[in-house]
DNA sequence: ATTCTGACCTATC
DNA sequence: TGATAGGCCAGAA
């Protein structure tokens, strides 16, 4: 997959350009979104990541909520994604309503013994996983 | 066209 | 230290 130096500006400009040609196809921001699940994909059993950590791996230190949006997709996009380890900054289930109750997200952080700090908090402290530290760059 | 809101984060007071 | 303000960009109203 390439990726190039400038993720975020180019994935605009790419997105604007492609707008013009092919207005049906492809909404804006289909690249972000896409580098979003490929991240996600790659979230280990057992650890979870943050919106701050997925954006700033995808170069674009401010686009969390973007990360946020891109996952408000999922549901109707990929299914088969582990959403679910995706929480945040503090470690917080700030999704939770997503799967239809945050319990439902926390019995499936649960039966992969992600350590929880409290009812709707994981313990970040030993289950976080950072994207980049795991992303060679090329 | 304009405004508001959002699965957020960082910087600043 | 805790709180607020600002920034980000896409969609809905």
């Amino acid at each position: 997959m390439p990726i190039a130096a400038a993720p975020h500006r180019q994935g605009i400009a790419l997105a604007a350009a492609s707008r013009k040609d092919r207005p049906q196809q492809m909404p804006a921001s289909h690249h972000f979104a896409q580098r979003v699940y490929d991240i996600v994909a790659q979230i280990p059993r057992g650890r979870v990541t943050t919106y701050g950590h997925i954006a700033r791996s995808l170069g674009d230190v401010r686009g969390a909520r973007m990360v946020g949006w891109a996952l408000m997709q999922v549901d109707d996009d990929e299914r088969d994604l582990p959403c679910h380890r995706v929480v945040n900054r503090v470690g917080l289930l700030s999704g939770g309503w997503h799967f239809g109750h945050p319990d439902v997200m926390r019995g499936l952080l649960l039966a992969e013994n992600v350590p929880f700090r409290d009812d709707y908090q994981v313990d970040l402290d030993r289950c976080l996983w950072d994207p980049a530290s795991e992303e060679p760059e090329p």
